[in-house]
DNA sequence: AAGCATGATTGACT
DNA sequence: AGTCAATCATGCTT
């Protein structure tokens, strides 16, 4: 797994600038027996009351990594859960686990790493005490010496453990990035979020700019956040801007879907709560019909403080969007850019966008601006 | 594995 | 503040 790469993998003394030299041993010390003599490397240590330590061993803390074996880093993992936004995907839990399981493992290493570390110490240490013992036979040692070796081992031996400290401190950092980073775990939405927003989509492709009204109700039915619609619609906007012909048949689908919709709508009286008719809460003005072509223009002119509402207007709208939409298919054309032309009254300008795009020079309301387009006339 | 599809992010613009 | 355009990072299909 990725997220263990920067933790130490196994005891290496030269990493802690201890350097073993062996010596030719002495007359009547067997061979096997090598005599070693310490060279320190680096002579000047760090002291005790390390800041960067202290830091090291709190975020070792409060990740669950260093303290009490349970419930350690749930807390984390749940801010990141909250934080990473969108987390309306059922998947969630199963990430958090995913997470919980990868921060175990981190903290596996962490302690055999540290119980390794702290095991060479021990062994290390008492080796070099023999071998003074044993240098003591052809050289005074005095005690003092001996001390100073041994501060000196563990020294060095609380620098490696800082490094792997720091190392563990990375591989979390790393594994919360990864857990935080909305990129990293994109996931498609359902089939169901994407039909409701194509729907939403195709029946408003003269004008696709849902109000915030209209995006709260899509995030609800698709069951995603309204930042999530928002980027959708914006990368929907600019790819089928981008490649007309590549949509024309899903186009066309939601197009008749639509219209099929519509007419049982209207034969049956009233149409419930489509998503192409998501401000339904009676306030007029849904969305903005002032381009919406001559057709509508009657239809907007009625549209006043006291007509049926909003929702009539929406839905002849979208019916307009897809009668138009099934006219330019039915009607003959041989590429999809023709079948663009029959939009572009009201549909995408020379400029390649929607005229009710945030352009300033839009022709309705001086003070339209890109997102009043769908509310200018509430009030 | 490569290529395409798609959701998210970023910076610029109005 | 909302959008566009470019881009990133991942998912899915072939």
């Amino acid at each position: 797994m990725g997220v263990t790469e920067g933790a130490p993998s196994s005891f290496d003394a030269s990493t802690a600038g201890l350097i073993l030299i062996p010596v030719t041993p002495c007359p009547g010390v067997p061979p096997r027996t090598a005599v070693w003599v310490l060279s320190i490397r680096g002579a000047q240590e760090e002291e005790p009351p390390d800041p960067q330590l202290m830091r090291l061993d709190n975020m070792l803390l409060a990740e669950g990594v260093s303290g009490p074996e349970k419930g350690g880093g749930s807390a984390a993992a749940a801010a990141a859960a909250a934080a990473s936004g969108g987390g309306a995907g059922p998947d969630n839990s199963a990430e958090h686990s995913d997470y919980r399981a990868k921060l175990t493992q981190i903290r596996q290493i962490y302690h055999t790493e540290l119980e390794k570390y702290e095991q060479a110490c021990n062994e290390f240490t008492t080796h070099v005490m023999n071998l003074l013992r044993e240098q003591s036979r052809t050289r005074p040692i005095s005690p003092k010496e001996i001390e100073r070796m041994v501060n000196i081992i563990h020294r060095k031996f609380s620098s490696i453990q800082m490094q792997l400290k720091q190392s563990t401190c990375e591989a979390v950092m790393i594994l919360r990035s990864r857990f935080l980073d909305a990129r990293r775990k994109r996931r498609n939405f359902n089939k169901q979020a994407t039909e409701i927003l194509n729907e939403y989509f195709y029946s408003h492709l003269s004008n696709p700019y849902p109000s915030e009204e209209a995006k709260e109700e899509l995030a609800k039915k698709c069951a995603i956040t309204v930042a999530q619609v928002s980027n959708w619609f914006g990368n929907k906007r600019i790819r089928y801007k981008k490649n007309i012909g590549k949509f024309q048949e899903e186009a066309n689908m939601y197009a008749a879907r639509t219209a099929v919709n519509a007419a049982n709508a209207s034969s049956h009286g009233s149409q419930a709560n489509s998503p192409s008719t998501p401000n339904s809460a009676g306030s007029a003005g849904s969305f903005n019909m002032s381009n919406s072509g001559d057709l509508f223009m009657s239809v907007q002119s009625l549209n006043g403080d006291s007509y049926q509402g909003a929702q009539v207007g929406a839905n002849v709208q979208s019916q307009v969007d897809t009668l138009r939409h099934v006219i330019s298919q039915t009607g003959g054309y041989s590429e999809g850019l023709t079948a663009n032309q029959m939009y572009s009254p009201q549909g995408i300008n020379a400029n390649g966008g929607w005229q009710d795009a945030p352009t300033p020079s839009s022709v309705t309301s001086p003070t339209e601006g890109p997102g009043s387009v769908h509310s200018d006339t509430s009030n």
